[in-house]
DNA sequence: TCACAAAGAGACCATTCAGTCTCTTTTAAT
DNA sequence: ATTAAAAGAGACTGAATGGTCTCTTTGTGA
């Protein structure tokens, strides 16, 4: 790998845990320097503007997170283990979250609804993805007989991805990792109540 | 009243919004000059700093939305009646917000948690009273013979409030209210399965 | 209506902001 | 080891930042 490779890899990774944790107009060239340990020179020489740093710190971000869904939702079979899996992730969201600052869709979402098109709009498709991959869940477990098939699939995950981000956020306010664990256990609670009798 | 005051008032009015939309670091003296529609003498004169128009436009934007909760919660009765009414607040969100840029605690709590301990600290205390608010209105249900006796009224406070902030955040981000609509029509399903059969 | 206090305008300040450019150093292929 | 290209340092720019201060205008009680 070239060095200049290594060194944007490096901007990337140090500026996404800032981003993620200061927001776009919180975050300023020099706390990338500093962070990065790199001039100037360095940084423009990788990438053109702020705004670009933040785009792809972002994609970054996203993918952190996604990989750690992805071992998450290793060998699990039911619908409430799969979904228990994404609240697993974020279970010591204080001390050891998937990346530093928290969940990187809920701070750019709102960091950026009102003020950021660009971030929003990829905010935006993140949000889609992870509310089809529910979806996803939900269907399947309604197609193999696990829960009942006259649920609203479009409202339940959208509830669902609604509890995982309010409960970080409280969270994260609070410092506390229980109202993740509180959702979790919650929202799998409902979830036994929208099994098929086989199941219970 | 002096004028002086009502000059106050005004712009702790004209910034509570634009902190709400652009957050702490987005937002400027001079949007602020804009929006008010002064100089910076006649903002000085009133505020010392605009870490102290921060913290008092988040009250004021606070006590806006929670007039909005006393309005809605008048002549509800049963629990789901209540819950649903702090739902109603927001569910044209995009449209007519209790005050634009959304809720105040959302946005304040993912702006300043990593950054500004004053506002996080606002936004705390904010949080705690909004879960004992919901806390109250469930142990009234228990105690009355709506809901069942052995629930974790913690737990599901804090669920609701989780729901509620990220209903809100998912509208704000596809500016679509359905998730607000959404998250209050699967959790008053969720509270009918904790109503006692009474209820039912 | 007068007089004084309150309110506000806006020039000004040091600092920080994102971004540019040149010149030096480092890297890596030969 | 040589050399050309790639990478990076850091001085510099102009604009924007939060905040100060003085001077004028406005409001208001007597």
């Amino acid at each position: 790998m070239r060095k200049g490779e290594q060194t944007r890899k490096h901007i990337i990774l140090k500026s996404a845990e800032l981003f993620n944790q200061k927001g776009y107009a919180g975050c300023s060239m020099n706390d990338i320097m500093e962070a990065t340990g790199l001039q100037k020179g360095g940084i423009y020489r990788n990438f053109k503007s702020k705004d670009e740093i933040a785009l792809e710190a972002f994609d970054y971000a996203i993918d952190t997170v996604s990989q750690h869904f992805s071992e998450a939702l290793h060998e699990t079979n039911t619908v409430s283990e799969k979904i228990g899996a994404f609240f697993n992730v974020y279970e010591d969201v204080i001390n050891n979250p998937p990346i530093k600052g928290g969940c990187p869709l809920l701070n750019t979402a709102v960091d950026s609804d009102d003020t950021n098109p660009q971030l929003r709009e990829k905010a935006l498709r993140v949000f889609h993805t992870y509310l089809e991959m529910i979806e996803e869940i939900i269907e399947e477990g309604i197609q193999n007989g696990e829960l009942k098939p006259n649920i609203d699939t479009k409202a339940v995950a959208s509830f669902i991805v609604a509890i995982f981000e309010g409960s970080i956020m409280a969270s994260k306010l609070e410092r506390n990792n229980i109202h993740v664990a509180y959702s979790k256990q919650q929202i799998l609670h409902y979830l036994s109540m929208l099994q098929t009798d086989a199941y219970i």
